[in-house]
RNA sequence: GCCGACCUAGCUCAAUGGCAGAGCAAUACUUUCGUAAAGUAUAGGUUCGGGGUUCGACUCCCCGGGUCGGCUCCA
């Protein structure tokens, strides 16, 4: 799309957001009026209204605003002073304090546009008419609850959303999208292939992995753990659990307190769940003295995490109440650094390609000095560890955003983001540069000098949390997983019953090399199984019959390609062993 | 946690205060089949849990649990 389009498209919705303010305040006059945005595929606009609104109000609201738009209402701008626009606004608190803070930054005056009987302060851009909207190429979609300036102190305002294109088509093709992504949702195909459940009894955020889902986490964490190891990372295993005392001394309970479950006391000493694994590796490397020769040392462990998330956030396998973090801590000397960030960065790189990653995108995380709560208080570590890893990121050429506010509270992150079927965003990966919890917890190491040293460390997922992950792949993939990751790689057909031997036959040679295949021998046509073996995305399908048992073969049904023939046993054992190898 | 919607058979969904139902799945039998749904029959329910209103509640009200869409938060 061009700058142009887009800006013609932002106007458009943006006007659209006013239209909807015109009509809800002909249903409530004394609508106060919070933000109005254009966003991405729309708009939407924040009231605070007398009464909750529900979505049966959405069809009115649109057949409203479709009259307005065929009545070719103009809109114009004009400047209004400070004393005119709170008189006007007397009776919404909203647009009162908007005023109050352009005063405050300075302004010198208030634009304003109109359009038709309705003032609204806005800087715009807008449409000049609503002759250039499309009346059926917009649709109002969802009213939720948003906070006033997104703080959740504040009061709660309604907000209703809005999709908006140039033309019809373009709204019947975003809405068909959607649809289509739906379709990919891992929870939906969580559940029609079997791969996870939840239950009431034991909470929410708490999923319980299938045999199936199970097969898909055991085959990630092999490659993750082997691939590791050939990189020199140590395999450690350390409790979910700790005393208190641990998480005051790395400073989780000061920063990190809301996200940590409650404590468990037990014989008047206080534990906690572990919301990260980071004091616990600490531990092990403090359990006795450190030469520089040793450094630096890789500790790693899948490691089960439990953070206290409010319900609302919770999400299928991608926001959990405990999960499990591919984890890794790298106690480094300061000249190790570079190279072990540049390390990680390079596997990260790697298990994408292994898994088929390719949209994504690096976030440079930083601190905010203004957010005290968060973070550490040490400005002078913060700026240079900040500047040590961007130093690092643009050596590398690295192409990346930068987010202030989002670092951990020891450190800047490098984050890898993708986006969700449903269009979120979230973090799979993530590299982060440590400069404070291994002086709080006395980590230290003997220099060629013999001087005792503080080492840094990095922390890092490389496959991201487990679940997640999953998550994200079932969605890539829309449950059509590569043969190494399928639950079930091959099932056998046999065309009847009395082929079902022959079946139990090749069933065995498969067994014998480590394919994971089915026999299907229950009382169901042929075109039944089969169809039922491509819902299940199964990636082979051998169908045999007596051809087959005569020539000592199978007919091989690829899930995407379809009819593959014939095939003696051999080669496709061969083929399906070699795709398996190669993760293909 | 907050705002809103929702929770009925394993799954997808009907039943608008008056006898809880369908399709698929499951089970049994018949059929023994050549690349996306064979036929017949059977079984399957404290309508998420608890309380209330009512002659009568899946349906209305209250409390709790869970799910979904937003907000806040976030691996």
């Amino acid at each position: 799309m061009s700058k142009k389009e887009g800006l013609q498209l932002e106007k458009i919705r943006h006007s659209l957001s006013h239209l909807m303010s015109m009509a809800i305040i002909k249903i409530y006059p004394d609508a106060g009026l919070g933000v109005g945005p254009a966003i991405e595929n729309g708009f939407y606009q924040d009231y605070g209204l007398p009464e909750s609104i529900s979505s049966e109000l959405l069809p009115k609201l649109e057949k409203e605003i479709k009259k307005m738009i065929l009545k070719n209402i103009k809109f114009e701008q004009h400047d209004m002073s400070f004393d005119k626009a709170l008189k006007l606004y007397k009776k919404d608190p909203y647009k009162s304090e908007m005023i109050k803070d352009l005063k405050k930054a300075g302004e010198k005056k208030l634009s304003f546009y109109r359009s038709d009987w309705f003032e609204n302060l806005c800087k715009g851009p807008h449409v000049a008419s609503t002759k250039e909207i499309d009346p059926d190429a917009f649709k109002l979609t969802k009213v939720a609850g948003a906070y006033w300036k997104g703080d959740e102190k504040n009061k709660m305002l309604q907000r209703v959303y809005g999709v908006a294109f140039e033309t019809k088509k373009e709204l019947y093709q975003y809405l068909k999208q959607q649809a289509e992504a739906e379709k990919r949702d891992h929870r939906k195909i969580g559940k029609e292939l079997d791969l996870f459940v939840f239950s009431d009894l034991i909470g929410k955020g708490l999923p319980l992995l299938t045999p199936k889902g199970s097969i898909i986490r055991q085959e990630l964490e092999k490659f993750i753990t082997e691939e590791e190891t050939k990189r020199g990372y140590l395999r450690v295993y350390t409790p979910d659990l700790a005393r208190l005392e641990l998480y005051k001394k790395s400073g989780h309970w000061q920063h990190y307190k809301e996200s940590m479950y409650p404590l468990i006391n037990v014989d008047g000493e206080d534990y906690v769940l572990r919301p990260m694994a980071c004091p616990h590796h600490f531990m092990l490397y403090n359990s006795r003295p450190r030469s520089y020769r040793e450094l630096p040392l890789r500790y790693a462990e899948i490691a089960r995490q439990y953070r206290k998330e409010q319900s609302g956030e919770l999400s299928g396998l991608i926001r959990l109440m405990a999960f499990s973090l591919v984890d890794a801590h790298l106690v480094c000397r300061p000249d190790q650094i570079e190279k072990e960030f540049k390390d990680v960065l390079e596997l990260i790189q790697y298990n994408m390609k292994i898994l088929g990653i390719k949209d994504y995108w690096y976030r440079f995380s930083k601190w905010d000095p203004k957010n005290k709560k968060k973070y550490t208080n040490n400005p002078k570590a913060w700026q240079k560890t900040e500047k040590l890893m961007k130093e690092i990121l643009d050596k590398l050429k690295l192409k990346y955003v930068e987010a202030e506010d989002e670092a951990a509270f020891y450190g800047p992150k490098t984050d890898v983001q993708v986006k969700n079927v449903n269009g979120k965003e979230d973090t799979l990966f993530t590299v982060q540069i440590d400069f404070d919890m291994p002086g709080k917890f006395d980590m230290s190491y003997i220099d060629e000098k013999g001087k005792k040293q503080t080492p840094m460390v990095i922390h890092r997922a490389s496959i991201g949390c487990i679940e997640r992950t999953m998550a994200f792949l079932i969605e890539q993939y829309a449950g059509a997983m590569p043969v190494w990751l399928s639950p079930v790689q091959a099932q056998i057909i046999p065309i009847s019953e009395k082929f079902i031997k022959y079946g139990e036959k090749i069933k065995e040679m498969l067994l014998k090399e480590d394919v994971r295949v089915e026999l299907n021998n229950d009382n169901e046509t042929l075109g039944k199984k089969i169809r039922e073996g491509e819902m299940q995305k199964i990636p082979y399908l051998l169908i045999v019959g007596e051809k087959e048992q005569k020539a000592g073969s199978v007919a091989v049904r690829d899930r995407e390609k379809g009819d593959l023939g014939p095939m003696k046993t051999n080669k496709f054992i061969e083929k399906i062993k070699e795709e398996i190898e190669k993760k293909i």
